[in-house]
DNA sequence: GTCTATAAAGGGATAGAC
DNA sequence: GTCTATCCCTTTATAGAC
């Protein structure tokens, strides 16, 4: 039960299919409405009766990728499971949900950044995922000894950084590291437990 | 001496650092000749007098940006400093660099994953940084047990990763954690430090 | 719902005067 | 070197037939 949507290919579905496709890898202005009709295999004008102009129809695509992202970040943040448990959790499956979708990332960082105010304001959901409970764990975790003192707030932008910017800097890593598509393949692979051990080892109590 | 062209204010310099501007911000697509014009204070026309398309100008500005972003990484990889001692300084440089100019990486980032061939078969240096003498330290750090062991390529990603990222994602962080621009501020001020005692405790090698 | 044809706007590029 | 005017292709969007 992966996908509680239909998975019809009604026109409408065809269309929304292409369009995510296609905003994804180029980007607002890069996508041409010819091509979205093009790859959905129906006519432009089609395109404009479903979704009305290219703005509405690129809205409704960042719109569903926001909505797959954030149940893994909002579950991270809040759910009860123990502090390294639910780290390795995350790291495991960001790397496997990125490395299936690897422009995913950029386009959404894309669009935060060229238009802070129209994404959050209109198209971010309200409810935020609230990050006090993952806080009060790692306090905890201080004060219990179990890990090194440091502040939550770096804890997590750490992880979440060593997940996914080697997916954006892909390219660049292959050729500054000298890597062919598939040495940088088994790399991608290999760091869900690098990243792993590395948290552990930063975090392990001083002696 | 950190700038050795001439800061003049001819057009072409004008045209030059209005494109740089807004093709950063927005990329190919997203950046239109008009806007360049206005903000350099001269006509459409003179843009086309100095550089002959609107690809070639951006193709000036990325090759501009990557021969000012390179050296730092080349210092890291090739230098003969201590290892722990580069990374600090690789640290501080990268974010210092990286807080002025916060546009900077994602217009790298995206004009790498957009068109990889482009990029790196006729924009990008020849030489590129070689990485051997850093690995090599690495490897005989950990011979030494200075160092827990790690594989080099990780190690590098990861301290790249957590520099760079938080930058690409600020909007969102401010979002979720709940940060004002001034918070944020702060916060990635911040970074440095913690990024270094990060680093420093999972390279503590075991008791 | 789906198509063809076409309007309308946008934006890169050039001609030619000064 | 710099400007105005204009060309013309691309791309979004709509009208109207089926």
């Amino acid at each position: 039960m992966d996908k509680p949507e239909i998975q019809d290919d009604s026109s409408e579905q065809r269309i929304f299919d292409a369009a995510h496709e296609v905003f994804v890898q180029k980007g607002l202005h890069g996508a041409k409405m010819q091509e979205i009709a093009d790859r959905a295999g129906i006519n432009k004008a089609l395109l404009h009766y479903y979704y009305r102009s290219k703005e509405k129809l690129y809205e409704t695509v960042v719109r569903a990728v926001i909505n797959r992202v954030l149940p893994v970040l909002r579950d991270l943040l809040e759910s009860d499971k123990p502090l390294l448990e639910k780290i390795d959790y995350f790291i495991h499956f960001y790397l496997q949900t990125v490395s299936k979708n690897p422009f995913v990332p950029l386009f959404l960082i894309n669009e935060m950044n060229k238009n802070p105010d129209h994404f959050f304001e209109t198209i971010f959901p309200k409810e935020l995922p609230k990050p006090d409970r993952f806080f009060q764990q790692v306090q905890s975790a201080v004060e219990a000894g179990e890990i090194k003192p440091i502040t939550p707030q770096h804890l997590i932008v750490n992880v979440i950084s060593m997940c996914i910017f080697p997916i954006l800097a892909r390219p660049m890593l292959g050729v500054i590291l000298g890597m062919q598509a598939h040495d940088m393949r088994a790399f991608l692979n290999q760091r869900e437990v690098e990243i792993r051990s590395f948290v552990h080892a930063a975090l392990r109590p001083a002696p």
